[in-house]
DNA sequence: CTACTATTTTTGTATGGACAAATATTGTAT
DNA sequence: ATACAATATTTGTCCATACAAAAATAGTAG
């Protein structure tokens, strides 16, 4: 088995399921990364999230999550403060209405996974998982 | 198996894969993107290459093409011309600067991609690689 | 208090990705 | 020839990524 074969086909899939993502969010005027922050904030479960937090919790690293979510904010979905014990540090929350959106987007994003994934067996699937996470080792 | 793990994990194999191409790439001055384009260049093999050809080959589809041309061409790597059977067609080549500079790059993205590959089996390889090609039946 | 260092976030800049609109050229119908 | 449609590329705009530098705050040593 040729080692170029696995990467791309690697590369294309993710491709692929980044993209179907990407299109079933579409239509919500939302992308994949302010979702992914949303949903983050959801899983506080009404705590605080400092940015860095934020930025542990993603999948893909990004170094301004400042602005993207700046523009969560100005869709009202967000909520930013400074936090009164350590000044440096942010306080984001999701909102009542973020809350409500991701009630809304919660079954599409799993409508859009679930597509993908029933392609494969249960045992495909957990065969799959596995051959992945030993590449992460 | 849940749905949201398999995802996840696809999602954070592609991302390490990727990180580490463009790690490697990054000391030389190169885009992985731009390196792809260059490789399809290279394939072309003295043949001209217009826009619509090199975007169909490249593992993500993308709108601008030529602007991460334009890039190539400014550091010498690629030239561009007109085609005068259909003026509407540029023709596209690598230079031997671009050949030279792929010599360089050559070994150094087969030896990241054999560092991430070689911590699967042969079988795990083919096994991996048929299981993925699934999703994108 | 002042100076220095570390931490956290923001800002600047360059690159790439998605998509629509504009431009240039070619081919075709009338 | 003119108008219209099709093709190929470029340009504009907005969003996201990567990284470095700047700014703000906190903590600590003298």
């Amino acid at each position: 088995m040729d080692t170029k074969e696995v990467i791309i086909t690697l590369l294309k899939s993710c491709s692929y399921v980044y993209e179907s993502l990407v299109r079933a969010l579409k239509p919500h005027g939302i992308s994949l990364q302010q979702f992914n922050v949303l949903r983050i904030l959801r899983g506080q479960k009404g705590k605080a999230a400092n940015l860095s937090t934020v930025q542990e919790l993603m999948v893909n690293k990004m170094s301004n999550t400042t602005r993207l979510i700046d523009k969560l904010i100005d869709k009202n979905l967000v909520k930013r403060t400074i936090c009164e014990e350590n000044r440096r540090k942010i306080e984001l929350f999701i909102t009542e209405k973020g809350e409500g959106f991701l009630t809304v987007l919660d079954p599409i994003i799993d409508g859009a996974q679930e597509k993908i994934i029933q392609k494969l067996k249960p045992d495909e699937k957990s065969n799959l998982t596995e051959l992945l996470n030993k590449l992460l080792k």
